[in-house]
DNA sequence: ATGAAAGCGCTAACAT
DNA sequence: ATGTTAGCGCTTTCAT
C-alpha cells in the first residue's frame, strides 16, 4: 500500500506567492509580464515558480476571463480516411498559429453519436466547432441552438445559413465525365458512396449534366450509390464487369471507392477506363487519373472563417471553394 | 454599428435556477441526476434549461472537481502522414468510449515546438499525454517535470522510465533482412530516416544484426541514412541505381520512403526487389512486400495505458510491443 | 509598485 | 427534499 494516498495537486499561484514573500496578485502580475511589477520581484517569483513546478491553470484562467477556452472542435469521419486527416491537419496548423488548440472527434458516421460530441463540445466551451457532417442533419439544428461559431466542412449545412468551405464537387464531376466522353466512351459507369450526403450528391449531378449535355444516357444502367467501403467498392466493380455488356469506363466518387476500384481491376486483361474523385498517395505511381483538390487547403480555410469569427467577425455567412482538377494520369486516357 | 455590443454570455446555472424558483443547489441536482429530488422539481428545472439553451460550462464543473479536465493530448508528427493519423484515429476511438476527448498537435518535428506544445497542453490541464517524440529528447526531460501521465508512443523516452508502446523494430527489420537475404540477393541497399530517432535505429540495427549473421557484409556501402521525405528518397534510390554497381535489393524503414523508392522505380527495367518498413493503402494493389503492424492498435493501446494511469493506477512502467510481419507481396521476391 | 476583496460557474459539505 | 455557505485557481476592480 502506497505511503502517498493524496493525489498530489499541482502547485497553485498562491503557493508561489507565499514562496517569494508577495501578494497573490503580484505574483500573477509578474509571471504574465504586467508592467508596475519590480525587477527584483519578478524575479523572485519566477524563481519560486521554478522551484515549485508551477503551472498555470489554464481552466481557471479562462473561466475567470471570460468562461470559453482556446479550443477549436473538428468532428468528422475516422481520421484513418486521409481525406479527414489532411482536414485535420491543415486546420489544427493554421490554428496553432493563432494559439488555438484543435480537439479532433470522429463521428463514426452516425448522428446520433454526432449530436452527441457536439454536446460534450459545446460543455467543454469551444470556441468554435469545424463540422464535417456525418449528413443526418442533425447537427445544423442543433448548431443554431448552442451559441458557437460553426464552419461546414465539405458539406454544405441544411435549413440554416452557416460558415462553409466545398470543394467543387459538381464542376469537378463534370470534367470528369466530359474527359470520359472525349475520350470516346459512352457506356460509363458511375460509383458512389451515400447519396445522403449533399458532396456526393453534387458530383453525381454534375456528372449526369455532362451526360445530358452530351445526349448520353447509356450510362444510367451503370449508376450505383451508397457504396461506402473499399471492399464493397470492389464488389461492385466486379460486378459491373461481368455484367453481359459492360461499361468502358468507370467514375468513383471519393478516395476509398477509387481504391476499392483498383482492387477489382487488378489482373484485368482490358481493364475499363477510370476516373476517380479526390487525389490520393500513390495515384502517381499506380498512374491514375483523378479529380484533385487540396485537402488541407480545405481545413486551413475552415479554420481562417472559424478565425474570423471568434475574433468577432459578425456579418453574413460565407462559403469558400476549394478549386478541383481533372489530371490525367493514364488510367482515364485508355 | 451592431445595436448588440454585448458578447451575449450563455446562461449560468443560476438563471436556470431563478427561472425554475429553486434554489442553485437543486437545479445542480436535477440536472446531475442526483438523488432526493422530487420528479415536479427536476421537470420544471430541465424546462428551465431547455427554454434558457442551457449548457454546462465544463470549465467550471472541472475547477471545481479537482482542477483537471477531460482531455488527453497526442503530440505528434503531421496528422497527413498516415502513421500518425492512424495512430490518432486508435488513440481517440479508445479514449471516447471513457468519454475523454483527444487534442491534436503537430510537433513539425521540432523539438522548441514540441516543448512549448507541451507546456501549453499541461496547462490545459489535460489528464494525461501521448508523445510521438520528434526525437529531441526535450520531451522525455520535460514530461518528469510536469505531474502527468506520459505514454511514449513509437520511440522510448530516453533517460527515464516511462510507460511507452513500440513496434517490434528490431524483429521486423531483421525479417526484412531475412527474407531477401533468402531470396538470394547480397547488395542490399538500407535507406532510412533520421538515425536520430529511436525507431530508426532499431530498424537499422535489426537489419545489420541479420546482415552479419549471415556472414554478408556487402551492403554497407548501400547504406543511406537521414532520407526524410519521400522526394528525397526517390533521388536517393534514382543514385543508388545508377552506381555501376548498383544493389539488387532494397530496404525502406518508413512508408514514406517506400513511396519515394516507388516513384524512382517507375520504368525501370529491372527494378531491385523491394522491402518495406510500415504497410500502406494500396501496397496490395502494387505488390509492395512490407513489413506490417497495426498501426491504430498501437494507439489503442497507448490510450489504454494512459487510462490506466488517469484511473490511479500506479507501479512500474510498462511497454508494450506490437508485432510486426512481413507480408510478401511480389516486390520483395524477385 | 503592491495588496485586498470580489467573483467567474460550478459542486461538496453541511445545514434544515 | 431543498437551501446555504464555501471555495476550486485565477484575474479584475479598486485601494494603498
Amino acid at each position: 500500500m502506497p505511503a502517498d494516498e493524496s493525489p498530489v495537486r499541482p502547485p497553485t499561484l498562491n503557493q508561489v506567492a507565499a514562496r517569494a514573500g508577495v501578494s497573490l496578485k503580484t505574483a500573477s502580475r509578474a509571471l504574465n509580464g504586467e508592467p508596475y511589477v519590480s525587477g527584483a520581484t519578478e524575479r523572485r517569483v519566477r524563481q519560486a515558480a521554478d522551484e515549485l513546478g508551477y503551472r498555470l491553470n489554464g481552466l481557471a484562467r479562462e473561466l475567470r476571463t471570460g468562461g470559453t477556452s482556446a479550443l477549436v472542435g473538428l468532428i468528422s469521419g475516422d481520421l484513418a480516411n486521409p481525406f479527414y486527416s489532411a482536414v485535420a491537419s491543415g486546420a489544427e496548423r493554421e490554428l496553432r498559429q493563432h494559439g488555438l488548440l484543435l480537439i479532433t472527434v470522429n463521428n463514426d458516421e452516425d448522428g446520433e453519436l454526432e449530436s452527441s460530441l457536439l454536446t460534450a463540445l459545446v460543455e467543454r466551451r469551444v470556441r468554435a466547432l469545424l463540422v464535417i457532417p456525418s449528413g443526418g442533419g442533425l447537427v445544423a439544428n442543433s448548431a443554431s441552438a448552442h451559441n458557437v461559431p460553426f464552419v461546414f466542412v465539405d458539406r454544405p449545412p441544411v435549413g440554416m445559413a452557416a460558415d462553409c468551405v466545398l470543394i467543387d464537387n459538381t464542376g469537378g464531376a463534370r470534367a470528369a465525365a466530359e474527359h470520359l466522353l472525349a475520350g470516346g466512351h459512352r457506356r460509363i459507369a458511375l460509383v458512389a458512396d451515400l447519396v445522403r450526403t449533399a458532396s456526393q450528391r453534387a458530383r453525381i449531378s454534375g456528372f449526369a449534366a455532362a451526360m445530358r449535355a452530351a445526349g448520353n444516357p447509356a450510362w444510367e444502367s451503370y449508376l450505383r450509390t451508397d457504396v461506402h467501403d473499399a471492399a464493397t467498392a470492389t464488389r461492385v466493380v466486379g460486378e459491373l464487369l461481368d455484367l453481359p455488356e459492360p461499361p468502358t469506363a468507370l467514375f468513383t466518387t471519393n478516395n476509398r471507392l477509387t481504391i476499392g476500384a483498383l482492387r477489382a481491376l487488378r489482373g484485368c486483361r482490358r481493364p475499363p477506363a477510370l476516373v476517380g474523385f479526390d487525389d490520393f498517395e500513390l495515384a502517381d505511381v499506380v498512374g491514375v487519373t483523378v479529380v484533385a483538390h487540396d485537402m488541407t487547403e480545405l481545413g486551413r480555410a475552415a479554420a481562417r472563417l472559424a478565425f474570423d469569427r471568434i475574433g468577432g467577425h459578425t456579418g453574413p455567412p460565407r462559403t469558400v471553394v476549394i478549386p478541383a482538377t481533372l489530371v490525367p494520369r493514364g488510367s482515364g486516357e485508355r
